[in-house]
DNA sequence: CCAAAAGTGTTGAGTATACACCCATGA
DNA sequence: TCATGGGTGTATACTCAACACTTTTGG
């Protein structure tokens, strides 16, 4: 790849200069360039079940319709960060698990401009620490990932996407510690692998398994409920290894 | 994500306007930009070892280091069409299997401007079908994987990336297919596996698994060599859905 | 004492791996 | 005839999935 070299010799093209996108025009000599923005599928479980955070789109040919919060990369900043940055403007959230997912680039996807979403997903322990009004979009809110609306964009794609990469990585990695908070029972790991991978899971099985991975810590407490008290887990520190499952 | 928001209110920056890139200059009403590259990584067997496919840049601050081929993304195109005609246009190569593998996107990993680059991955039967010489690039050169020279960009990252990637699709889908030409024997097959996985497999076990997947066909002919004569085999039509391996 | 979740153990089926032997050819 | 790769079979270890029983609490 040579930016030098293709610079000046690339024809100019006028086929995005339609829609809102024209209010900006681009001087004389500039070539015009497809975009570059982020979207994140925010993921955490609530009530057993795995929800995913939206937001309502405000402009646009697309407003009022539901999307993945995301918005355009920055010169000078990673895209990784754009996430980052874009979460927190929208949900309020820091240092949470993020993960890069794929990259869209139909020039259809967005009816106001060509722009590659580089499309990432991200996990939090608890649903509640979602800020749901933000000062860019209207309100955000939790949908159950099995009942989702239509979404904007190609961001439907994207969520089956995301979803996909989350089973893959609960398989393979103990990517489970990112939906929990620090303490946790064996019950409550169990929710998080049913309600992601969409079957049940033979609790016996389900915890001889996850005990010989030697990735949890049992605490000396019990958790009390309605029945029995349950052992008290947490993840170890760090495994960074990759281990396989089912 | 919602463009006709943002626009007018980013902050221009000038942190990308050093280097060979300023030669174009935006008007000062125009928001600078990250741009968006694609870059490939092709892939071939050659002399029962997986090899691929660099080019030597010619312009910029990397000129002469080794590199993917690759190239900026156009208005109106979709990521695919754009790796497409950058390989079409590196190596002469149509109609090639193609699957995008992770984006980079990096500041600095461009020392002339600010690319956000697809990488992509692509398979061929045959090295010796690529074209080496090429209009954008001195020459290209098939380079064996675990001998690669020092690349340009983060290339090298992009190397293990998309080499994961091709391993993981070997262990569960059919994509071997595409480094093979219509009709192989058993050998040719299990030289993919082992040059990919870098690991020797047990012939005799190989085959069971192979034969199971119910993936091949027999046909009539032998392959006739300095040995024993080999039963050639093709791939079935189709089969769409992933399988599992080792 | 009963319902419901937690904790412990066993067994059989299916899969993976290691390995032995014979076959067909060119040199 | 021998080196080399091709073709077929078998024994064993291991993992996975199905299932039975006991324990501990709250109501």
């Amino acid at each position: 790849m040579n930016i030098a070299e293709e610079e000046e010799s690339l024809p100019k093209r006028e086929s995005d200069h339609g829609g809102e996108a024209s209010a900006v025009v681009p001087h004389e000599t500039e070539v015009v360039r497809p975009k570059v923005a982020v979207d994140t599928a925010l993921f955490a479980m609530e009530d057993a079940r795995l929800k995913c955070y939206l937001v309502q789109l405000q402009a646009g040919a697309l407003a009022s319709k539901w999307a993945f919060p995301g918005g355009l990369v920055r010169v000078g900043e990673t895209l990784d960060g754009a996430a980052r940055r874009e979460i927190e403007d929208a949900a309020g959230l820091r240092d949470i698990y993020l993960e890069q997912v794929f990259s869209f680039g139909d020039p259809s996807r967005d009816p106001d401009a060509h722009v590659v979403s580089v499309a990432y997903m991200a996990l939090i322990p608890e649903a509640g620490a979602a800020r749901l009004g933000s000062r860019k979009y209207a309100d955000g809110q939790w949908f159950e990932v099995a009942r989702l609306p239509a979404l904007a964009y190609d961001h439907t794609e994207l969520a089956g996407y995301a979803l996909q990469r989350l089973r893959s990585r609960l398989r393979y990695m103990d990517i489970a510690r990112n939906l929990l908070p620090p303490t946790f029972t064996m019950g409550d790991l169990q929710d998080i692998y049913q309600s992601v991978l969409e079957r049940g899971i033979d609790r016996r099985n389900f915890r001889r398994w996850m005990l010989t991975t030697d990735l949890l810590e049992r605490l000396p407490g019990k958790r009390r409920g309605a029945h029995r008290p349950a052992t008290i887990y947490a993840f170890r520190k760090r495994n960074e290894e990759a281990f396989r499952m089912l």
